[in-house]
RNA sequence: GGUGGGGUGGCCGAGAGGCGAGGCAACGGCCUGCAAAGCCGUGUACGCGGGUUCGAAUCCCGUCCCCACCUCCA
């Protein structure tokens, strides 16, 4: 079984053929440490979260590389707006970004490098560009190094940016020789902080924004690796010019350009100026961590992604109905059943990580696994829920995963309430089988008002918090 | 202007020439003391206009609209 993705290089669905057989190398674009984690940020490491997870399902083994960008124009101009040194802000912005991802149960990456940490490595890849004649140091004693777009003729295969059809990159108006030249290497700048810069052989200064993935790609994963993701909106110009970079170096670097889709805010362009911007914060404060990695997994891992307050609402249904099952199934005791992914999950899975068809297939699962529980069937139910079990943990949105609770501090109070709980749940079958129904509804509608929800079941009465 | 991606039922969201993915919501039924849950059933969906075809949401032509990137962005 062959797992293909969509490559946007190709502009097809190719086949993964790993590098090292029975291997595969993942770098991401991980965030600038500039500003709170928002929902484009979850959505884009959970698609990737869920790529190395199938890939790993399915055998093989993945290292996934996702970095960290810490130094950059943006962390020095929002650093002294926070009051904090450059360094600082970027750290505790960075805690932010793993506080989050954690939330979100998703896996830490094989190796996750800072560019701060790999300035050498930048500086030595620049030296061989400019030794290879695709990179000059300006003339005006800047201190700044670019690349030399014209000197590389496949500049532009990514995003078939040829020609000059484009809008001059940064750096107008300085010492370069095209308006597509772009900085490998910034000379230091007198306002800036020295703790900012680095000697180099050019002077000092700091690396540009795209030399750390080339750097740091081809440190953890070789010149040649597998596969490259990020968000849509990288792909020009950044992984255009990491491209040009690793491969004028003399890198073939990655096989498969893999792009995720980004999110709208209720069809709008999630942006400061329009203040829409949803953060992980505002996310994790609305629902649980679950279902709001259910609903950012919802829609392709390529397609646009909306969100809206209904999103949740929905997602928390879906999530409900997947834990009713596995309650209702281990209540019933139906038999423990190997942990399987139906074929159907795998084939969805294996077709550029179809996920809504994948979540067909567990929704599909689960409506057989329950009319086998009202049939009685618990050897057909048992096998309903080894199913369920191996997709939810595929797609990391297993309830039982220890992950959910991992945060929770839980002093012994679940278990105090559950006893009270318990308690008038015997009060209210006394009154049920006394056939006093009304005094039996007052205590549900009681439990009710306190957010405690009763469910009755062919054997006993279930207690639930919210739906949980 | 250049490059890429879209317009699918009340909503979300797959599919990409031929049995109406799936979820949410709604309605009817079974079950229940009543609920809830679960199950069963109910939808003349594919921007618009032409065309090809026995058959088109899927292919072709035309047309309208939306979005992203080209400047920092996941």
């Amino acid at each position: 079984m062959t797992v293909r993705l969509y490559d946007t290089r190709s502009q097809a669905l190719r086949e993964l053929d790993p590098v090292v057989p029975g291997r595969v190398g993942i770098y991401v674009c991980g965030p600038t440490v500039q500003s709170s984690p928002h929902i484009g940020h979850l959505r884009s490491a959970l698609s990737y979260d869920v790529m190395r997870r199938w890939l790993a399902h399915s055998g093989l083994a993945v290292t996934l590389i996702r970095n960290v960008t810490d130094i950059d124009d943006k962390i020095l101009d929002a650093a002294p707006k926070a009051g904090s040194e450059w360094w600082a802000h970027a750290y505790r912005v960075e805690l932010e970004f793993a506080a989050a991802y954690r939330a979100l149960g998703i896996q830490e990456p094989t190796y996750e490098p800072r560019a701060t940490g790999h300035i050498g490595e930048m500086i030595a890849l620049i030296g061989r560009l400019v030794e290879a004649g695709h990179a000059y140091p300006a003339e005006d004693g800047s201190g700044d190094v670019w690349f030399d777009v014209a000197s590389w003729p496949d500049y532009g295969v990514l995003t078939r940016q040829t020609g000059d059809d484009f809008v001059a990159g940064d750096g107008e108006g300085r010492a370069k020789r095209s308006p597509r030249d772009f900085a490998l290497w910034k000379g230091r700048k007198a306002e800036e902080p020295e703790s900012a810069s680095w000697p180099s052989p050019w002077g000092a200064g700091r690396p540009g924004w795209h030399i750390e993935c080339s750097a740091m790609a081809e440190r953890y994963l070789g010149s040649e690796f597998d596969v490259h993701g990020g968000g849509l909106d990288l792909r020009f110009p950044h992984h255009e010019n990491e491209l040009a970079q690793s491969t004028s170096a003399g890198s073939p670097f990655a096989r498969l350009w893999v792009h995720n889709g980004l999110v709208t805010v209720a069809g709008q362009k999630m942006s400061k100026s329009l203040g829409n911007s949803v953060f992980a914060a505002d996310l994790l404060g609305a629902a649980r961590p679950v279902v709001v990695r259910y609903a950012l997994e919802a829609a392709h891992y390529r397609s646009d992604l909306d969100h809206s307050a209904g999103s949740l609402v929905e997602a928390e249904e879906a999530v409900a109905r997947i834990e009713r099952f596995v309650e209702r199934a281990v209540d019933a005791g139906a038999p423990p059943a190997p942990a399987i992914v139906p074929p159907a999950f795998a084939a969805a899975m294996d077709d550029d990580l179809g996920v809504p068809q994948a979540l067909a297939v567990l929704h599909d699962t689960i409506r057989r696994g329950n009319q086998a529980i009202d049939a009685g069937e618990l050897q057909a139910a048992g096998e309903a829920l080894g199913a369920v079990r191996a997709m939810v943990g595929v797609l990391g949105i297993d309830p039982a995963d220890p992950a959910w609770s991992a945060g929770v501090q839980d002093d012994g109070s679940r278990e105090a309430l559950g006893a009270l709980v318990e308690r008038l749940i015997e009060e209210r079958q006394e009154a049920r089988r006394a056939r006093d129904f009304a005094a039996a509804d007052r205590v549900r509608d009681e439990l009710a008002a306190a957010g405690i929800a009763l469910t009755d079941t062919g054997d006993g009465t279930r207690w639930s918090i919210d739906g949980r």
